[in-house]
DNA sequence: AAAATAAACTAGACAGTCCAGTCTAATATA
DNA sequence: TATATTAGACTGGACTGTCTAGTTTATTTT
């Protein structure tokens, strides 16, 4: 008969945090076991019994926060007024990507994608590809409504996305000194929600 | 009377050729000295004669690199069929996006954004920053030629070159194992020129 | 053109540091 | 009572950067 005392979930989850943080600060191979299980708050060999190694360890931590990420809400029903709709969701889109957090594990996930690709295949499906997957709903519906005439619904979906990335996500991506003001990127957005209505206007 | 005897200019070739190789495909941390130095053929003592750490070597490397990727000759004064003209500049401007050597610089220097942003600097110049520059000077051109109308012409650069990207782009950068078809990038990038054209008619 | 010289280069050893992962022995807890 | 947990020692290995001692090579002087 097997006594099972389960392991405690509340150190789980502090060294899957700690983790994280590392782990997107500092990469994988700058990271150490020791100071994750010190930040963490827990001793070396609790990291050990919890997770095998370092490797399942990374990827625990990118699955754990990927879930957590998944909290990107868009109640995209009223389309009458596509303008504003749209204009709002690039809003809450650029404000998403550009999030400290958003930014860190989308970064490690691609430097890490040749090392580890089941990781970076888990970032790919929670972010941009479910993403991609429920515009291209948002676009059928504009087009179902025949409020705009997108024949393609995906390429609509993916040129909108990629679109309002813009200059601004291109600098925190490159950590560029200099960073455009908040007004420009509005202007920006306003810009390419107008542009991308007037490309598929009947 | 001071005799000095320059370096062998090859064999500093050769340990910046090495080096790129193994930090843009292990990574910085994970690539050793050691490793660089036999890879380019010559003594670990003089990879530190050349370079005097890791450090400067990683930034030279770095700096070689973006100078030879440079080379991006879109001839673009045939402005009177947009169409034709939009169409092969996109076409050229994916091919060198995800190419193998572009890709592998990009991934690094975004990934070490945050310990060397003079680095990734350097390659948000002499790619992005560069790029997007240039062809706001091609939008500017298809306005002054009323070909079409484009009242922000940097908007516009910025808007085409990050619509282009498309599925292929992330793809590639997160390492996935499915691949669209190079005939569905064709269609991707037609539709794109041609919406782009709709939304800047005149 | 030959000899002299100073610096570049090589190979390898080396010190010092760090890290992944294991082991142990003691403690806490369900 | 069995298992989770802890602190810390420990192994084996890798890495950076230095040092040494000997070799090659470009340049300057004779």
């Amino acid at each position: 008969m097997v006594k099972k005392r389960s392991k405690n979930e509340a150190k789980r989850q502090q060294i899957l945090n700690a983790a994280i943080q590392l782990f997107t600060e500092q990469g994988f191979a700058a990271t150490s076991m020791e100071l994750i299980a010190k930040n963490a708050d827990v001793s070396k060999q609790t990291v050990y019994s919890h997770f095998g190694n370092k490797d399942e360890l990374f990827s625990a931590s990118i699955e754990n926060k990927c879930e957590s990420l998944h909290i990107f809400d868009f109640s995209l029903n009223d389309l009458t007024d596509p303008h504003t709709t749209l204009f709002n969701f690039a809003k809450a889109f650029t404000e998403f990507i550009t999030s400290k957090e958003a930014c860190a594990v989308h970064k490690i996930c691609v430097f890490e994608s040749t090392a580890y690709p089941q990781v970076s295949d888990l970032f790919y499906r929670a972010g941009p590809l479910r993403l991609t997957k429920e515009v291209t709903l948002l676009m059928e519906g504009l087009h179902q409504q025949k409020i705009l005439c997108i024949e393609n619904p995906k390429h609509a979906a993916l040129q909108f996305l990629h679109m309002m990335k813009g200059e601004l996500w291109m600098q925190i991506e490159f950590n560029t000194k200099e960073r455009i003001s908040s007004d420009e990127v509005d202007e920006y957005l306003r810009d390419s929600v107008a542009f991308f209505i007037r490309g598929y206007s009947f």
